[in-house]
DNA sequence: AGCACGCCGACT
DNA sequence: GTCGGCGTGCTC
């Protein structure tokens, strides 16, 4: 053994060597491991390790990060078990994940971390087996019509798996079986799924000058080869898409890899389709709901170059692109972008990021701009590509208040008599209605009439919401469930529990009462069990199939709905309330004027009709009278003047635990410990808006710089100075924070 | 993030 | 007497 070593000195050498490794986990650092006998392994390879009393798979590292001051006794390190089959990670992916951990203030392992979230990559990929027919072969000694079906459909010569052929045929896989033992089909491996090649020329599309214009724009930055970011600023029915398309046509015709990020919700098969008329196959999806095979498959996909453009939500970002030559973010306002879970980052953010470490362009579509993107692109730090028109002609929404004080619904209901003599006359023209009400549920507060009790969650600071369709009162926050109850819980009273205020089911409970004649589809993601479920309630709203459309959130979202002419906003004023938001407005916003878009597009103009309690409020008033320059200047104005994004950085600090005063305790020591500096203010701490959920009482710090501050080095010398917290108290960073609850 | 080791309450 | 709760500390 020696004596073969010394033969080889270099192989020695390199067995010598330590291998710096990071894994993902809680932690900012590279552990560092001997090499394996075949040598160092490149940077991004994945490798098993002997990890405390675990083996885990890490990333090779190109060099050793937040190593701590004193040196480990080289006797004491463990050797690397084994190299992964998995394609290795790009050294840019490393380097992403540098900067992200860098700007979130995350550890490093996190961020990793969403990079290895397809854990199939991982495992030896196994050939799926199906059944073929045998040619040739005799017919089994006993037909059945059964039977019979199988045959016809195996009769192609193509594999199918086997479940797949028995439902196709409408009978048990039994009866599959039995063929096989008839010796009629054989078991034979399905070969992998190959990613469709999308062509840029596959169709293309008659475009107005406008959009001619804006794809100029759009191609000159593709071909540009640097980092440039373009806002695409375009109001709902301009033909952003088309536009964009020819972006990603001309990345794909110099043979780069593209992604176009959409916010979860927005990936529906419309999109899809479209994109397949445009490029001829459909493009490869990256979401949550895909099985775990095909996140493996995909992953490879990725990494090999095979997969050209990636359809994905935010996640798609993480993906270990190997030439990645154009991003676009469209719905780029969206707050869906916005991660708040384990590492707090703005995807569309990330992507700019991206896009500069990969030294490429980014486009940035909305018909409602975030105001950072405004600002950057009335700067000049962002190209801005304007379409001013609707494509087909049609023009924008008309768009009207009710006065709620005014015109008040009758007790017990919540559609005011404008709205539903609205809905009636759409109705009666054989045309699609939209009522849009962000509010999950039937009612947002139960209460007893003879003793007052409220129904409140057990572990958070909020009401139980009742989901009269699932008979269950729920919290939105933990996801705590109680049936609802027959009797008060405090004083036994029984038929006295009221409903206070509307949900979507509630609604929907009213819109069937008044017209018990339309076909009514309600739209909440709640009730819907997944991303396929969704398409088809899309679809049959698409094929006209409902009358009257009642949903949350997730109808605002870039569907066209081509009978659609009314659009009514049932409670317009819900979440401008919130007083501590900086972004409310601007959310509030960008949401009606989405909603409202989704009116009238294809043939006549359409109607927006928005319940409001205050329909003078500068927001409301910007809506209504589409004058979105005069929303945006006072909302950049505020901006400026309160040194809010993107004037100012914010960082939240949110320090929670089951114990009340150990939570607010630390709290005050942390504000208590801030470092001073001119140019920051620490506001708080103060018990946060939702004080508890699951159970953990809630404090909030922020944390407000100028723009041209280092915010995460003051925080990182801020937190360092702090002693190690103990107990149960638990503190996170959120940089650029969107939530304020 | 995981996992083991440690120290205090109700049971085979 | 032990099983098991979760606080604390460590991982090359």
């Amino acid at each position: 053994m020696t004596n073969l070593l010394d033969l080889q000195p270099d192989v020695k050498a390199r067995q010598g060597e330590c291998v710096p490794v990071l894994l993902p986990v809680a932690l900012d650092q590279t552990y560092d491991y001997l090499a394996p006998p075949e040598g160092v392994p490149p940077p991004g390879s994945f490798v098993l390790v002997p990890f405390g009393p675990q083996s885990r798979i890490g990333i090779v590292w190109d060099e050793p990060r937040g190593t701590p001051a004193k040196p480990i006794d080289p006797a004491k390190l463990k050797a690397v078990t084994g190299t992964l089959d998995a394609p290795p990670l790009p050294v840019l992916s490393l380097r992403f994940a540098e900067w992200i951990a860098g700007y979130t203030l995350a550890p490093l392992g996190m961020v990793v971390r969403m990079m290895m979230s397809a854990r199939e990559v991982f495992e030896p990929q196994k050939p799926r087996f199906g059944v073929t027919i045998v040619e040739g072969a005799a017919m089994p000694p006993r037909m059945t019509p059964a039977r019979q079906r199988v045959l016809d459909i195996a009769s192609d010569g193509l594999i199918r798996a086997k479940s797949s052929l028995a439902q196709e045929a409408a009978c048990t896989t039994g009866v599959v079986d039995g063929l096989i033992t008839a010796g009629c089909l054989v078991e034979a491996a399905i070969p992998q799924k190959r990613c469709p090649i999308p062509e840029p020329h596959h169709r293309t599309i008659e475009l107005s000058e406008d959009q001619e214009r804006a794809v100029m724009a759009l191609r000159a930055a593709v071909d540009g080869g640097t980092f440039a970011v373009t806002l695409l600023d375009g109001v709902t029915g301009s033909g952003k898409t088309e536009v964009y398309y020819e972006a990603v046509a001309r990345a794909l015709e110099r043979g780069r890899q593209v992604l176009i990020m959409l916010p979860e919700i927005a990936l529906t098969s419309q999109f899809m389709g479209r994109f397949q008329d445009r490029f001829g196959c459909p493009p490869v999806e990256w979401h949550s709901a895909l099985s775990g095979p095909e996140r493996g498959r995909i992953w490879r996909g990725v990494a090999t170059g095979e997969a050209r453009v990636v359809v994905g939500a935010r996640s798609a970002l993480f993906l270990p692109y190997t030439d990645l030559g154009l991003i676009v973010v469209d719905e780029e306002h969206d707050g869906g972008f916005k991660q708040d879970d384990r590492v707090h980052y703005q995807a569309r953010d990330m992507a700019v990021v991206r896009a500069s470490l990969g030294r490429f362009s980014v486009v940035l579509a909305s018909a409602t701009p975030s105001i950072e993107s405004h600002v950057n692109a009335r700067t000049g730090r962002y190209n801005h590509v304007v379409l001013p028109g609707r494509f087909s002609g049609t023009e924008l929404p008309e768009i009207e208040a009710i006065d709620l004080r005014r015109e008040p619904p009758e007790k017990g209901r919540w559609l005011a008599p404008p709205l539903v003599e609205g809905i009636t006359e759409t109705l009666a023209r054989g045309q699609q209605s939209l009522l849009f009400l962000n509010r999950r549920g039937y009612a947002p507060l139960t209460l007893c009439q003879k003793c007052g009790h409220r129904f409140e969650c057990p572990q958070c600071t909020a009401w139980l919401v009742e989901h009269r369709f699932r008979k269950k009162l729920n919290c939105h926050h933990c996801g705590f469930s109680l049936p609802i109850p027959e009797k008060c819980p405090s004083c036994g009273e029984a038929d006295k529990l009221t409903a206070c205020g509307p949900g979507v089911e509630r609604v929907a409970e009213e819109v069937a009462e008044r017209f018990p004649e339309a076909r009514i589809e309600l739209l909440s993601s709640d009730l819907i069990p997944g991303l396929t479920e969704m398409r088809r309630v899309i679809e049959r709203i698409e094929r006209h199939e409902a009358d009257i459309i009642i949903g949350t959130q997730l109808v605002a979202k870039g569907h066209h709905f081509p009978d659609l002419n009314l659009v009514g906003i049932v409670d317009g004023d819900l979440g401008l309330a919130q007083g501590a938001d900086p972004r409310a407005g601007e959310r509030t916003f960008q949401l009606l004027h989405q909603v409202t878009g989704r009116a009238g597009r294809a043939f006549a103009r359409g109607r927006g009709l928005i319940q409001t309690h205050l329909p003078d409020h500068p927001v409301m008033a910007a809506i209504i009278h589409g004058d979105r320059e005069a929303f945006l200047e006072r909302e950049i104005a505020q901006r400026q003047a309160g040194l809010l994004p993107p004037y100012g950085r914010l960082a939240a600090l949110i320090v929670s635990s089951r114990d009340k005063q150990a939570a607010e305790m630390i709290a005050r020591d942390i504000a208590h410990r801030a470092p001073p500096a001119e140019q920051i203010r620490i506001l708080g701490p103060t018990e946060a808006p939702i004080a508890i959920i699951r159970g953990r009482h809630r404090w909030r710090l922020l944390a407000k710089a100028r723009r041209d501050i280092d915010i995460q080095n003051y925080l990182r010398a801020w937190l360092s100075r702090m002693p190690p917290i103990k107990g149960d108290v638990r503190l996170s960073v959120d940089i650029d924070p969107y939530s304020f609850l």
